[in-house]
DNA sequence: CCGGAAGTCAACCTTTCGGTTGATGCCCGG
DNA sequence: CCGGGCATCAACCGAAAGGTTGACTTCCGG
């Protein structure tokens, strides 16, 4: 019997995971979570097979940072995240926080029980369209952004400033235009703006 | 007994709201589709009284022109959106196809339930982000842009610096500044990424 | 164990952008 | 016919961003 614990914000998808996880026998859902802390909480109090993880939350706790805090300790379960969004920043944070696999919430029933299974035996599982953005980030390693750089970027396609975007990482404005600078190279470009528009043409950064 | 039809992308949600609509004794669901075309051909078979609409398909129809194609007709089932989105754009585009509510997916089923019954009877129902987004459009009608700022804009938004969009548009930098200055103020935003940020949000600009 | 990539930061300089003021002309509607 | 929004431009200043150099640490793979 493998016990589940679903982390999602939407009532509606949690209801939809219920309803498909429950057409397996050897799944057991013992508990749902709406925000990243309580995702956390009831990790550690429901001690789960397999976490179901979303990756954007309302405020809070992300569901990234949830997962790092979920597998920090020995032993814990394993994070499957389940979510909408397949940008790289989205999923190498995700990976980096140590998730098990990476699913996308178009994924079939069938591929999401499968899915569980592999994580709870501690094999990683990954989307096909995750997959292929790794593969292509491998066999292209120069063109494609750091972890950190894609955080920046992200930010400021959201209208950072760079002022803004050390404090909101913690980081100098010295760190963030270092970052920047790598990110107009790999990009060809000369400018924030122009990065902005560059990602989004070849799906770096969500939309 | 209200008849509805379920038509999003996702296995998992259609799940859900299978799962949370079932709770509802006068509530039937009477078919699925997971395409825009899938969901007006089943429209017109299944003759529901509810379509509960995503706004976003693969590829293919949107939500927002499968609405317009199930309302075209004269006694045509009510289109309740139901989506993650709430950009101008996205609001804009499902109220003008027809749409007789929208909701977002973070809904309670309880919300959902009464909006489901309020479409099903003509009446509109909005959550209230929406009603709240569109309630300020209303008020604050100065915010819409002008021809030639929204022109200069898309060219930020593609990345062109002032001294590029002076060229292209046969402009001095002096006038390219002079617009922006005027779209910022417009946008309650203070530089040009942030402005390109708003615009999206609120649909000014296209994708 | 060593080289390289990633991440962090400082100092310095140049260019661009943001913001203001003020000015001209046009066209529309009260 | 005149106020006001729209569009155009100039000159100026301070702030932000862009670019370079150099340096330090950590982590990973050969």
């Amino acid at each position: 019997m493998i016990r589940l614990l679903i982390a999602d914000d939407h009532p509606i998808v949690r209801s939809g995971l219920r309803a498909v996880l429950a057409a397996e026998p050897d799944f057991e859902v013992v508990g749902e979570a709406a925000t990243g802390e309580r995702a956390v909480e009831s990790a550690r109090a429901l001690a789960p097979d397999v976490v179901l993880m979303d990756l954007r939350f309302g405020p809070g706790l992300t569901g990234a940072e949830a997962t790092r805090a979920i597998t920090s300790g020995a032993g814990g379960p394993r994070v499957l995240v389940l979510t909408t969004y397949d940008s790289d920043a989205d999923i190498l944070a995700a990976i980096e926080a140590g998730a098990t696999g990476y699913l996308l919430k178009d994924a079939d029933p069938a591929d999401l029980a499968a899915a569980v299974r592999d994580a709870a035996a501690g094999r990683s599982a990954l989307a096909p369209a995750v997959a292929q953005r790794l593969l292509g980030r491998l066999r292209s390693p120069g063109a494609a952004l750091s972890l950190r750089e894609a955080e920046v970027l992200e930010l400021v396609a959201a209208g950072l400033s760079n002022q803004q975007i050390s404090k909101r990482l913690f980081l100098s404005q010295a760190t963030v235009k270092s970052h920047l600078v790598h990110v107009y190279a790999k990009l060809g470009v000369d400018n924030r703006t122009a990065a902005v528009a560059a990602a989004r043409e070849r799906g770096l950064i969500r939309p």
